[in-house]
DNA sequence: CCCGTACTGATACGGGGTTGCAATAAGACC
DNA sequence: GGTCTTATTGCAACCCCGTATCAGTACGGG
């Protein structure tokens, strides 16, 4: 679980994608390798690495975990996987998209909220002005109070 | 360990006037506790619970790592101390501020830079705009690319 | 100076992830 | 299809960063 990322996302459309993508990586389309595949592209959001490990909560099979963390690290590293941590728990998987997205977490209530790039290009270029930052918002949470919360503080 | 502050930051100018704070709080001022204030005051930015129980690599004396991590646990839900993510290492602590300070951190060289709230007011009211959140920037760093490794990439 | 109880230190345990290594199996080449 | 190379697996042991339990200690109000 590397901080940032080695390569540029690359995103993959499908199962059959992945696996032109992973071939030309130089690797081999083992059956755990798939299953974690398969396994992000059937989650709904971002999953951690154990969830995937048991088939999504028992929809898809079972696979060693110690494979998930290895596969989950290589496809990260070729540009297929990105992790984001939204939290002090464990790190949660996706499938790497083609637009960056930004999570909102309250403080609060817990809730996540996913913000789409194109939204916060103005905050990317005020981070920039204060700072000379270039800001990325995909791998650790914006932090704070949703507006329900922030009503009832 | 709590990813939320229960109360809100109470900043103590010295040893003494932790002291104070802690009698009030209803607590006492037994040696780790005092040990775990002064390398507080002593460090120069934020610091691991590690670095307080080996004394700050030897500058003072150390204390048992359980005593820390209860003592900072005790002190953050207090509102005297505060904790940050910079990465996916260990936690870092602090004596809470008066004001709120942001952490950049370049994914590139992984230098940290800290920016005071003044500069984020505008950041905020971006984020503010295009999410209805209110946003704290004390918790998880902001993410990116610092201007030099920009440039250079 | 006493005494209740906040706190300590030793030990065990937990989540989350990594490493070493022998065994297995992809898939390139024939 | 058979061979062979080596990427990958699965098991087990390990590591980091903390937490929980609990008997014993010592702070500080009276």
């Amino acid at each position: 679980m590397t901080v940032a990322p080695r390569h540029p996302p690359l995103p993959v459309g499908d199962l059959e994608d992945a696996a032109r993508v992973v071939r030309e990586a130089g690797g081999r389309l083992t059956a755990p390798r798939r299953a974690v595949l398969e396994a992000l592209f059937a989650a709904e959001g971002p999953v951690t690495a154990e969830q995937i490990a048991d088939g999504l909560g028992g929809r898809l099979p079972t696979t060693e975990a110690v494979s998930v963390y290895r596969n989950l690290d290589w496809l990260e590293e070729i540009g297929v996987v990105r992790h984001v941590h939204l939290g002090h728990g464990a790190g949660l998987y996706q499938l790497a998209g083609a637009a960056e997205h930004a999570y909102l977490v309250c403080e609060r209530c817990a809730g996540v909220t996913r913000l789409d790039a194109a939204r916060l290009r103005r905050v990317r270029a005020e981070i920039e002005k204060a700072s000379g930052f270039h800001a990325h918002f995909d791998h650790f949470p914006i932090h704070g109070l949703c507006p329900a919360c922030a009503a009832g503080a």
